[in-house]
RNA sequence: CGGGGUGUAGCGCAGUUGGUAGCGCGCUUGGUUCGGGACCAAGAGGUCGUGGGUUCAAAUCCCGUCACUCCGACCA
């Protein structure tokens, strides 16, 4: 089709880097931010990511979660109270030393994550078992000092979410960290359309100081993995470093568990790179800022305009997020522009239309064209945005299915990374057999999933296997 | 932190043996167009990343430096 416009988006499968890229640069989502390895998040992309707090800020609320904001700088000394915390974070953080011109007595660190002042503030709120359970979310930005970034996928600075909670027992918060993984899984698959495979990280892949973290994986164009989400079990480890007790029922004073779970605007990297393609991004409906633009055809013909707007006005009636493209630009350019920017629907309407009543309806997930009379399109189009929701996760799911394969040797994994699968086999559970795939097959372990039943042996060393896991190359 | 690449107009680039800055797109104005990236005409826009050196003369040659980017290592 249109050689010159295809040619301005790096090819999706020739170069993924680049493509990824190109469709983040000019589809007017982000622009490079003037300290490396920060984003600025343009309104088109901000708006996406509206659309995806307001969504899952719901799931949050439905689940007993109230929202609270904690400060962005966090003194040095309560970083340092969780050993394994500190040691984790310590390469990123970045520090704040001098204030009100002077130097400051105790450096402060600017968060790359909250649970210790949250700790610290819990540690307070709490006295009772009535006082329990507490479960927080904030919504905030975050500093790690990435050594190499990308937009929205690893960025110095992003936005996110963080739940913090502290339960009486250890069933309950690890009941709520189950739980909060399965909202995840939900809210990506119903609005964002990926599916994920969520299951336990290995040690090695786990949340400095956590007693197991789990993770939700989905898989890009590429057939790499991407970390969409987490949900940690923390166990007693930061109640005791941050002394969040409690008096329970039977007069004793005990240690509070507690949980977290986060995620980040690189769900909306997710979103790019598991559903575009060579004419850049496909948004779901649900998460796009327009989800139908009105192109007019002829504008110049009269009542063309007119036309338009009163579509327009009928969708937004009906709940759509519509928007008419008015600019005096050919109609091909218009197409060419929304289909790059993933919305999900475009109407055309132009003087032969009108005549016949109808309106060309194109899905941005098909490209095909279809007619659709004018009086019926306030019900048609959110049908059709229902429709094309469901295609994209069913299509989605299709795909990766194809790409999930098993293997039980180390070369199998090899081939099959190389291939962009996803490798299920079956690992003994020693460290060095992690570090040898990631060695030689540059993947690493994405996800336990022991439920499926547990190979006889590890595909690295033919030692009797403990867990079956899936291997992948990794954002 | 190692290895490669690139810095010239908003974006993409050209610029030969050194000779004083160019192309495409975009932008502005006017007109004709409009069903898959239209056309004509007239305009605006540049400390050639940066510091030094060689030279009558440097985008071009030499030395330094900075930034960006890709591939590794490290990490959500």
């Amino acid at each position: 089709m249109d050689k010159q416009f295809v040619k301005e988006i790096a090819d999706v499968n020739e170069n993924f880097a680049q493509w990824y890229t190109d469709v983040v640069l000019k589809t007017e989502l982000v622009d490079y931010g003037p300290v490396k390895g920060t984003m600025v998040i343009r309104p088109y992309g901000y708006a996406i990511w509206e659309n995806i707090q307001k969504d899952l800020d719901v799931r949050f609320k439905e689940n007993g979660a109230k929202n609270a904001y904690f400060p962005l700088l966090i003194p040095m000394s309560y970083f340092t109270k969780e050993a394994e915390h500190v040691e984790g974070f310590a390469p990123e953080v970045a520090v704040v030393t001098h204030a009100g011109g002077g130097k400051l007595e105790e450096p402060l660190a600017i968060r790359p994550t909250s649970e210790t002042i949250i700790g610290t503030m819990y540690s307070k709120w709490i006295q009772s078992y009535r006082d329990l359970p507490v479960i927080m979310n904030q919504w905030c930005n975050v500093m790690r000092w990435e050594k190499t970034t990308r937009p929205f996928l690893r960025t110095s600075e992003f936005l996110w979410q963080e739940g913090h909670t502290v339960f009486a027992t250890e069933e309950e918060a690890m009941e709520n960290t189950m739980r909060m993984l399965e909202v995840y899984k939900t809210f990506a698959e119903e609005t964002l359309a990926i599916p994920v495979i969520c299951g336990r990280k290995t040690e090695k892949e786990k949340f400095a100081g956590a007693v197991a973290t789990f993770g939700m994986e989905a898989m890009m164009l590429d057939g790499k993995s991407l970390q969409a989400g987490t949900s940690h079990y923390l166990g007693q480890n930061f109640s005791k470093s941050f002394d969040i007790k409690y008096l329970d029922k039977d007069g004793t004073l005990k240690y509070g568990y507690t949980t977290s779970w986060g995620v980040s605007t690189r769900l909306i990297g997710a979103v790019i790179m598991a559903h575009g393609d060579q004419r850049g991004l496909v948004l779901p409906p649900l998460v796009a800022p327009v989800q139908v633009v009105i192109v007019p055809v002829a504008a110049h013909k009269g009542g063309v305009n007119e036309k338009a707007n009163e579509i327009e006005e009928t969708l937004v009636k009906a709940g759509v997020r519509a928007e008419t493209d008015y600019r005096d630009m050919s109609p091909g350019w218009k197409f060419n522009e929304w289909e790059m920017k993933g919305v999900p629907v475009r109407i055309e309407i132009g003087p032969r239309d009108i005549e016949n009543g109808t309106a060309v309806v194109v899905r941005r997930d098909g490209l095909d064209k279809t007619f659709v009379k004018i009086d019926e399109l306030g019900k048609a189009i959110p049908e059709l945005l229902l429709t094309v929701q469901k295609d994209m996760l069913l299509r989605s799911r299709e795909r990766r299915d194809k790409k999930i394969i098993e293997a039980n040797s180390l070369d199998g994994i090899l081939k099959g990374v190389e291939g962009q699968n996803f490798v299920k086999a079956g690992w003994c559970g020693c460290r060095e057999c992690e570090d040898k795939v990631k060695e030689v097959a540059q993947a690493t372990a994405r996800v336990l999933c022991d439920e499926e039943g547990v190979p006889e042996t590890c595909a690295v060393c033919g030692k009797p296997a403990k867990h079956k896991v899936i291997f992948a190359r990794a954002y």
